[in-house]
DNA sequence: TGTATACTCGATAAAAACAGTCGGATAACC
DNA sequence: GGTTATCCGACTGTTTTTATCGAGTATACA
């Protein structure tokens, strides 16, 4: 389990998306639009979702992405795993030879429990329950009629680059007193 | 928080030395032996432990580092801190004028509460607790004399670079079915 | 049938972070 | 003065992250 923008991309994106798939197909356009992320890198996390089923694509005009379950079945853990494919490779070098050795490997354990703790605290909290919030919060969610698109000839979102952190938590310093 | 290697490394660091600091202050060197890390990481680790007051340093002959404070004093979370100093920059880009836009940092709160709960977990974690498990395990700490150290013209550790994941949590692959 | 819309996919590239090294300086002890 | 050991900052190579670009494919609609 890794946790890095790309990850904190994806959950945002996938927020949005679910917040407005009752209208129809939502386009990588219109989110990279709403929530500045450029759009070729929409695609790539976009690839990755459908691989891993939480989104459906529809081609053409009109399409678009949908959830590939209801928002209540996706949890923030399936959405960060399925960007950040977790790297096969336990810090102990090699597979499982860790024990044996007395005291190589010392930390294993403690490093196995914290990750046990992220993904379960990350794997309670679903996708319908972010976008319950976001509706709480009384985000506007236009009611786009599905028939007749606009004619975009909207400006190029290009973004800031903000520095992102690639390793997250670096978050609310709580620590730095 | 950040997890990185370094801070793995840091960790296990610090066990070895609470293992071994009733004989007098441990050399990084001897360190440097017994966890095959490089003498000159581990300055720089201990450099950032001991200017965070986990560690306290003697110069010259039979010198090394102590303890700074009691292991049972010292929490996981205060190690990684040191070592892996925070960014301070929140995703949000700027200070905290992430409200008010709606639904910009959508996400804001869901890292934040995933970041408290890893606080919270390797807060819990003592030194002591660690250094407990090892000699549960059966560790054998040697009883070196203070007094007379041996001529050490002991080979130099070379580590084999083991590609080290970067953002930890690449551990036991939770979720790759 | 043609054209515009969108997704698809692979190659490439800039930038950041990470991991670790190096050389010299300082301090203590004999 | 020489040896031991910490101290410190600058430096470097590699990996990872964060994209960008361009060509291609499928679909809808006129």
């Amino acid at each position: 389990m890794r946790l890095t923008t790309k990850g904190r991309f994806a959950v945002t994106a996938m927020i949005d998306l679910a917040l407005r798939q009752n209208n129809g197909p939502v386009t990588l356009a219109a989110i990279s639009q709403r929530q500045q992320i450029s759009l070729s890198y929409l695609e790539q996390l976009f690839g990755k979702l459908r691989r891993h089923e939480l989104v459906e694509s529809t081609r053409g005009p009109g399409g678009g992405y949908t959830l590939g379950r209801k928002a209540s079945d996706i949890t923030v853990a399936d959405i960060i795993v399925s960007v950040d494919e977790p790297i096969d490779a336990t810090q102990c070098g090699g597979k499982e030879n860790c024990h044996g050795d007395g005291n190589r490997c010392m930390t294993h354990e403690l490093w196995a429990a914290l990750n046990a703790k992220m993904v379960d605290f990350l794997d309670s909290v679903s996708l319908q329950s972010l976008v319950d919030e976001q509706l709480a919060k009384g985000v506007v969610v236009e009611n786009v009629p599905m028939i007749k698109r606009a004619i975009s000839s909207a400006p190029v979102v290009k973004p800031i680059r903000v520095n992102a952190p690639n390793s997250v938590f670096a978050l609310g310093n709580a620590f730095s007193k």
